[in-house]
DNA sequence: TCACGCTGTTCTGGATCCAAAAACCACGAA
DNA sequence: TTCGTGGTTTTTGGATCCAGAACAGCGTGA
């Protein structure tokens, strides 16, 4: 129904948006999110959500009330909503009647989220496997199929998110599932460009956890599990490491050069 | 500097706030928070967060946007984005175009939030004990001695942070501070009944804990910590039930009664 | 030549105004 | 008497307007 054309591309190093401050890819993203009907205050937050995500946005990038406004087709009003809740969720930063931009994230909070989930996501498959139904294993299968299925645009994430909200078992521990969200989100940016820093073998990982859950050997999902996210973790590090150095290089230039 | 009488008082069964939605309490609070240069938004943020912590706003209370902006004297702009960030911090809810309500806990969720916090919180402190200086030993004995003194108001919440800030070295692990400060938040309001459930006992914790840290023993200190904490839950959790039990037998009578 | 201060512009944050949806109330019919 | 229906009122959510703070560009003086 919504998007399969290639809206985030080369996310990794440089992307295509950023001389225009990803004005292009916004409006794209905008088109998509004409769906049903949600107050337009939220509607911006999805799409600057994905903006954001898909790497349409980069940290540091400064968002201006009145262009967001005027690219989205809305008034400033729903965008300042926006912004507040993507503060709140640690994607966005307000400097004091200065207004937002971008957060970035550091290495070394990088690591925090990733160490945080391990202990968060064990605890997760901990207590779902400690009562499984023939039914959940099913829809995780279905549910993992998806995923892989989904490797591009912004549903992939949403069709892993699901995969996880199963696996996590969301409805019945809402507060433990919002947490990892929350720590999904911080990272997701990265994330989305993993795909293409990474090598193929991690798109198994669906199929070795959902056996491995299927087993019911828990100490062995718990350990695929856990080497999954290690294995993410570094990759993102690397890929921190590499684009700070690489916006130490770049940002005495870019900072000189006018945005107009 | 900022206020030392007793605004939130009786907090735990039946609040003299009640009857007229906290609508007096509320103005105290706004008196209260007349210090510095804060954006009006943050500034109304604080007060209804307080609002909430102390009991002045009970869970189910309807937050309707104008009667708050005319109480606090300020438009309703502001109060709308506080309620924005109040809904991302999980203690209000929105009802699409019906407007925000306090939201309460379900003794299930009051449980999570406890389970997970000795979770983040024992790691937490075992990081913090892998590398503990003397100076902040000292710190710690000086901050646990100021939150033990104020065990009143709103600044009782503040000192207890600040605590556990330093215990947990926020500066240095911010984004695992931030998933404790979250989950603290959410039991919050039935914490600051807390005192006035619970046993003496309890005071004595910041000393227990203080000195099982200061003597490196991580085990002994990580066992202080957890027991604490469960023994927080259970009462919590007692608590909850009373009120919801509570709640059921007063809900009818009190529907019935508009609210006018 | 460089540093400093002044002035005009831009942008955020707050207040006010408007439209549409939801709740409330009263009336009427079964 | 109770349920349904129509109209009125309240209240949210969005748009527009306004004031004050930050920023940039310019000129002047050392």
């Amino acid at each position: 129904m919504s998007a399969q054309n290639a809206a985030p591309r080369g996310t990794t190093a440089a992307p295509a948006s950023s001389a225009d401050g990803g004005a292009a890819a916004l409006k794209q993203l905008a088109g998509q999110h004409a769906t049903g009907y949600r107050s337009v205050g939220v509607m911006v937050y999805d799409i600057l959500k994905d903006a954001i995500l898909s790497g349409a946005l980069l940290p540091g990038q400064k968002l201006r009330q009145e262009t967001l406004a005027e690219l989205i087709g809305v008034s400033r009003l729903p965008v300042r909503s926006a912004l507040i809740q993507l503060e709140a969720d640690g994607l966005v930063e307000f400097h004091d009647r200065r207004g937002a931009v971008v957060k970035s994230l550091s290495p070394a909070q990088a690591k925090e989220v990733y160490d945080i989930r391990v202990l968060l996501e064990v605890e997760a498959l901990r207590l779902t496997m400690a009562a499984l139904t023939d039914a959940r294993v099913a829809r995780l299968r279905e549910l993992g199929k998806a995923a892989d299925r989904q490797q591009e645009g912004s549903d992939f994430v949403d069709a892993r998110t699901e995969f996880y909200a199963e696996l996590y078992d969301a409805e019945q521990r809402p507060v433990l599932w919002e947490m990892i969200e929350q720590l999904r989100l911080k990272v997701g940016r990265y994330v989305l460009g993993w795909r293409l820093v990474g090598d193929a073998e991690h798109s198994h990982t669906h199929e070795q956890l959902i056996e491995a859950v299927a087993s019911g050997e828990v100490d062995r999902a718990v350990d695929v599990l856990r080497d999954h996210l290690v294995g993410v973790r570094d990759a993102v590090l690397e890929l921190l490491e590499a684009e700070s150095t690489a916006a130490d290089a770049a940002a005495p230039a870019s900072r000189g050069r006018s945005p107009r």
